[in-house]
DNA sequence: TTTCTACACCTAAATTTCTTAGGTATATAT
DNA sequence: ATATATACCTAAGAAATTTAGGTGTAGAAA
């Protein structure tokens, strides 16, 4: 059964940041419109990172040590880039295993492990 | 792997009707303290819900129609007990699907797929 | 008999995170 | 000319939760 709408909002807060982190893994280095576009795509449009959350998020990064940035001119128009410093790579793994260990407990605890792979 | 710690606090975030809903489908009735305890129990205590967040969402969910109320005395002490109306046990299904279609889409998006066993 | 812990309900201010709703500007297609 | 896509950004408001209380009962320990 494929389901073609949105998320409600309330079930994507808390994981923006893991979504980037990861991205930035998997790509060396992106920019901020490439990575709403990128998630887009990836999940058929039910995941739909909003700019006003996304930039703050990337802002965040950077001051905690986690992303070093580089603008690079194509044109006039600028796009900055995100890549991940060793420490950001660090963070990646950690968060990126606690929420797999938290979805696992979510199956657990709403009892989903009846049908595992039904995408 | 074993991680014995509470899961930062922000995964939590959006999950939370979704557990309690989910609680009162498989228990017929429940109080908040039982459900806090409940849950606590049933994730060996990485999932510690507080009430200043519970008591506020299961007002909620009787202001909405999902759930109804019932007041007990054991002695002196109140109890309330909380129920799923026919309503409330659509809203369940509806949500506890969304969630697990939620986590495929992030275990897809993060690359989580290799090892989906390791509780 | 005081005192500590568990039980059991609750609220309200502050915080975090996100949405909504803008703003600025370039590049390209219609 | 105008619309759409690209590309960055901020700030007010909303929503969910944390933190930090308050109220009171019941039972065990000291």
């Amino acid at each position: 059964m494929y389901i073609c709408f949105m998320y409600s909002s309330e079930l994507i807060k808390g994981t923006l940041k893991t979504i980037v982190l990861n991205l930035l893994k998997d790509n060396d280095k992106m920019y901020g419109y490439e990575i709403t576009q990128k998630v887009k795509e990836m999940t058929s449009e039910k995941i739909q990172i909003t700019e006003g959350a996304l930039y703050p998020t990337l802002h965040a990064l950077e001051k905690h040590g986690d992303v070093i940035t580089e603008k690079v001119y194509i044109g006039k128009r600028v796009r900055k880039y995100y890549r991940l410093t060793d420490q950001g790579k660090k963070t990646v793994q950690e968060r990126v295993n606690e929420l797999a260990d938290f979805m696992n407990t979510m199956r657990f605890l709403l009892d989903l492990d009846t049908s595992p792979g039904n995408v």
